[in-house]
Parts: C-alpha cells; sequence; structure tokens
DNA sequence: CGAATTACTTGCAATATGCAAGTTAAAAGA
DNA sequence: TCTTTTAACTTGCATATTGCAAGTAATTCG
C-alpha cells in the first residue's frame, strides 16, 4: 500500500480489477461509508465506528485514499489537528457502489446474519397498504 | 477465512460493513466477475484470466464463495473435474455491485491508470454527433 | 505554563498472501 | 486393461499485511 500514486501496480486493465486493486479490503469503504453517512470526520471520530478499526491500519488507509484522491482534508493547507477528512468528487461518486453493496447485502446474507439491519431496502412508506 | 457459514464473524450489524466481510479482498470479487462474463468456468479456466491468481488462494476462495452460497457447482452430486463452477442467485444478484464499481473505477481512475480499458461508460452509438 | 487531548507512529505477534512444488483421481490413449 | 495425461487441487515456506498495545509529538485548554 503505498502513498504515491504513481507506484500503484494493476493487476490487469480491467477496471473492477482496477477499483479493487485501490479499494478491495475490508476498510477502505468502511472509512468512504462514514463520510458519506456523516459529511466530514476526524480521525478520531473514525474509531467510533462500531467496525473498530486500528490506529495503525485507519492512518494507512486516510493517507492512501488522500493520495488517489478519493478524500481530503477540510483545509488542505492547515494542521491536522481538528482538520476533518471530507470526500471529494471522485470519493462522493462511490455512493451507487455502497447502495448496491448495502442492498445485495440485505436480500442475500440475512439468513446467514440474522442481526443485521437494514437501511437499503426497507420500505419507504410507514402506511402502506397492499391488497387493501 | 472459514469454510463454514456459522463460523463467520461480523464486524457489525451494517449491511455494507456485512457485505465487505464476505467479499472485501482483491479477489472474490474478481471470480465474480470472471463467472458473470462467462457463466461457467472451470478450475483451470479462471487461471487464465489476466490477473493471475495463485492456485491456493483460488481453491479458498473457491470454497469460501461455495459455503456462503455466491457460486455453486454445476452439478453439485458429480466429482470436481469438468465440474465447472456457476453463480447462485445471490451471485448473480451480484451484478449492480460489479456494474457500479467499473463505472467508477472508468471515471475516477483514468488519470492514475491510462491503459485502463472501458467497458461500461464508453459511448453505445457508434454514430453519434453532438452540436451537428 | 502545565495537563489534557488529538493525531498519529512504532514494535511485535498473528494472520493472510504468493510462489513453487507435490499429490490425487478421473479420463484419455495404447 | 493398463499406462499416461491432465485437471483440480494441497502443501511448504517466504513475504506482506493486519491487529493490538504502547509510545510520541504537537496543540489547545485551564
Amino acid at each position: 500500500m503505498s502513498t504515491d500514486p504513481e507506484m500503484l501496480d494493476w493487476r490487469s486493465v480491467c477496471p473492477i480489477s482496477s477499483g479493487l486493486d485501490i479499494l478491495g479490503d475490508k476498510w477502505s469503504l468502511l472509512i468512504v461509508r462514514d463520510l458519506h453517512s456523516h459529511g466530514s470526520l476526524t480521525y478520531s471520530e473514525f474509531l467510533e465506528a462500531p467496525e473498530h478499526i486500528a490506529t495503525n491500519i485507519l492512518a494507512a488507509r486516510l493517507r492512501f485514499l488522500t493520495s488517489v484522491g478519493i478524500i481530503k482534508r477540510t483545509d488542505p493547507c492547515a494542521a491536522a489537528r481538528n482538520n476533518a477528512y471530507r470526500l471529494t468528487t471522485s470519493g462522493k461518486a462511490l455512493r451507487p457502489v455502497l447502495e448496491e453493496l448495502g442492498k445485495w447485502s440485505e436480500v442475500h446474507l440475512k439468513t446467514l446474519h440474522t442481526d443485521m439491519v437494514e437501511i437499503f431496502n426497507q420500505a419507504s412508506a410507514t402506511q402502506t397498504h397492499h391488497q387493501a
């Protein structure tokens, strides 16, 4: 996991493979998820997520996601403290990926993970009557 | 990476996190991609993909993806030889995830990976004239 | 000006990945 | 039928990544 975008090595010319070269791990898309739901987050706010990422992994992922232009600092020139992370245009464009992954999980993992909550596929109307 | 679906440990109740608990690595979605484009593939046919997965990793992933119901054997009762892998309903339902990841990569990774090919966002019409 | 607090870094053990072989059983050829 | 191939893995080991528990440096607060 280099921090220099020039040093990235791509496994193939396939876009799916290339996306996984950047995002194919257990933590990167969770960081993106948290920024999608909170707008901006500081380093220690990321640590409050229920998955409990280790601090060294978080620092490495934040640095890498910054280097490839998926996230950025609120003020890129200011010091780190209280300088929250945000999504770039590229990071914001990952929303459909998160949504489709979330929707798939809700349908196809619920038998394996009965405690999982639903946030994508739940009925949007509270008062819908089918075949009234 | 257990092979027993009862042994899976989930990091949280979040569907995105849960999806990544199953698919969050560099290889699983490439196996799913290859089955989406070829329909069915034998063990050695997977090895022909340009990313060159190692044989032990391939065997482990095929076993795991089978255990969680994303892929299956063409004939579950027959011997392994010439008994190709296929997508289950669950695996087929991952297509939107692959498509959104591919589309994102084509737009947002092309500056980092200039050799990447386009298969999702390319113009569908061969004779389109804007501002004729 | 000293104590907290934030944002990391470091060291090390555990786990996962990758490479190169080796093994096993079905199937094809003699 | 009896090798010989070959497909489908497994194994051993080196390297890389992850995870945990500390430690550190720079702010900021009292």
